[in-house]
DNA sequence: AATGATTGCGCAAACCTTTGCATAATAAAA
DNA sequence: TTTTATTATGCAAAGGTTTGCGCAATCATT
């Protein structure tokens, strides 16, 4: 590493003290247009840049630095978040460090740590589905980080966060199965530790309840990995034993799975079977027919979630929370009146 | 922000030197036995982390941190890359900041700036296609910041790089069209500017020529952005006056496209229409039928990249440099013997 | 008992800033 | 001219560490 111009350095070559030079670098205090000039142009000259290190470790002020925590970066829905956070913070001057907790609350827990090492102005976390990462929660606010919740929310009352409405998401999702006349409607969940999973499922429940009737267990399978390979197999096993006239599946990746066995079976999609996936990820436009699916919308999720941060950062006790709406995306994977 | 515990708070309670307790932590220098237990209980019980900001600043050492630059974050091969890295960093202990460059040269560089005022160890660049890309690169090089740029690497000689063989993985892929039979085989590849897709044209050209034919221009067109539309419309536009029987996408994305035409028009694909993308991303498994692809194995690019940047921050002369190998992922989108 | 070697620890400087306070220089008022 | 107010600058401490050097205490050697 080439050492870096210091302010020092600024102040011998004019012979001023580094005091003077501070606040003409600052703007803060007083000083003359004269000297101002004459530092301004030496400092561009050696291509001074303050150490941020010495600033944020005098002011005893944090970083301008956010830390991120994502289950996992390379899936759609969470680097569209990771996308969104950083087109905001580097308008704002924000750097983000970013890391992945792989779902586990553990390393959830050695990131936060780092963060708040590194001093991190902040976190904004997407919680793992481990039933610990509460706790990971409230040591957050016990430290004092300012942290918004995005995605996975638990039953966060007094703090920021940062939601989609996953309820209301598979709801309108069944509802327009049913509502197209499709009977024996399946759905693909994910396993029962995964909160989000549940939300959606109860919005599967809402909606038969609605029209007043029963749900069939045995149109219920849990994946384990919301892969496209479990799609295929849950949905084969469902198939064979109760011939479902629609399915709803947690994931677009495992609809994908779905249209693989269909397409095996020569079921016709939508005619014989109705599908509707969630996450509107790439993956749907892709599919043939094109997937209709529930949008989520990433990139805002994480504009929105890195505002109300800086503003917690501003304003500590300024919470907020903030659900965004479900949208269903109506393609060619169910019929349509 | 919660006040956190300090050396000193550590010093004071045991009536000890801050220095002593700085050594007994960091294990060096002489100290007893009982000193040490005593200061490593009260540690813990204080809760003490280092102030890594103190730490670096006195050091003038880097931050255990590293820079990562790529065009854009949800992508599936750059968040391959991003998690590759992110995976072997933390296992080293170190954290990792992203940025976007977004294709941009100028924000290309203010992010090297940032990671440079933040002291960052080192940076792994995926340049932009700009031009002054290079510009940067020099720059970094001139800083003394330990670098590796992955994926597009210009002509980069002294520099530690990481790639994959773009160009043989063009070649491999219209070569095996080729060899299937297929005639007329078409291309679509990116815009002009961007090296990546001039490279994988050359492995298109060079097939053509190891089989001694002629390559047809009207068989070839280029993408502004790689999408699925482009896809699909460059791809009508070329079968409408030419009726290509193969088509080579310079990735997934556009080969999707292509698909919905063939779909559209009922071309049987691989029968009557051959195609292989680039990249097997998640796309190609949805496809129907399966897309033939080249694959990238951004994850362990990122790996290799990362331990190059590791190995180039303890020993600053030690470049290293490396070209992955491509491998055609056969499925179904073309026929095979 | 006196010397030397070894061990355990403290002092203080340094890393680069920011900032309250003091001082010097200038201008305005008496 | 002397005093007061104003403006421009400097001094030094602080923020949390690390580390070279030095000092004191202990132990081993004669």
């Amino acid at each position: 590493m080439k050492k870096r111009a210091t302010i020092k350095d600024i102040s011998d070559s004019l012979n001023l003290s580094i005091s003077t030079v501070s606040r003409i670098l600052n703007g803060k205090g007083e000083f003359s247009e004269a000297t101002r000039s004459s530092v301004l142009q030496v400092a561009k000259m050696l291509d001074y840049r303050a150490n941020s290190l010495a600033v944020s470790l005098r002011k005893n002020v944090p970083n301008k630095v956010v830390g991120v925590i994502l289950p996992q970066v390379n899936h759609y829905f969470f680097s569209s978040i990771l996308n969104g956070i950083m087109t905001s913070s580097h308008n704002q001057g924000y750097m983000v460090m970013i890391g992945e907790s792989l779902d586990r609350s553990d390393l959830e827990k050695d990131l936060i740590n780092n963060f708040s090492d590194h001093f991190v102005a902040g976190i904004i976390l997407a919680p793992s589905q481990d039933k610990r990462s509460a706790e990971n929660i409230v040591k957050m606010e016990n430290e004092g980080i300012p942290n918004v919740v995005i995605d996975r929310t638990y039953q966060r009352i007094n703090g920021s966060f940062v939601k989609h409405d996953d309820f209301k998401g598979a709801f309108n999702a069944v509802m327009h199965l049913l509502n197209q006349g499709y009977e024996k409607i399946g759905l693909i969940k994910g396993p029962d530790r995964c909160t989000i999973s549940q939300t959606r499922f109860e919005g599967y429940k809402k909606a038969f309840e609605e029209k007043g009737i029963k749900i069939n267990s045995d149109l219920i399978e849990s994946a384990n990995h919301t892969d496209k390979e479990e799609g295929y197999f849950l949905f084969k096993k469902m198939y064979e034993k109760n011939k479902p006239g629609a399915i709803f599946t947690i994931t677009d990746m495992l609809a994908s799975g779905v249209f693989t066995y269909a397409h095996e079976q020569n079921i016709n999609i939508p005619k014989d079977l109705g599908v509707i996936g969630y996450s509107n990820s790439q993956l749907g436009q892709a599919l043939q027919p094109k997937l209709t699916t529930v949008n989520q919308n990433g990139q805002e999720m994480g504009e929105v979630a890195l505002s109300y941060l800086l503003e917690q950062i501003n304003e500590p006790t300024l919470k907020r929370q903030l659900t965004f709406d479900s949208e269903l995306i109506i393609r060619e994977s169910c019929l349509s009146s």
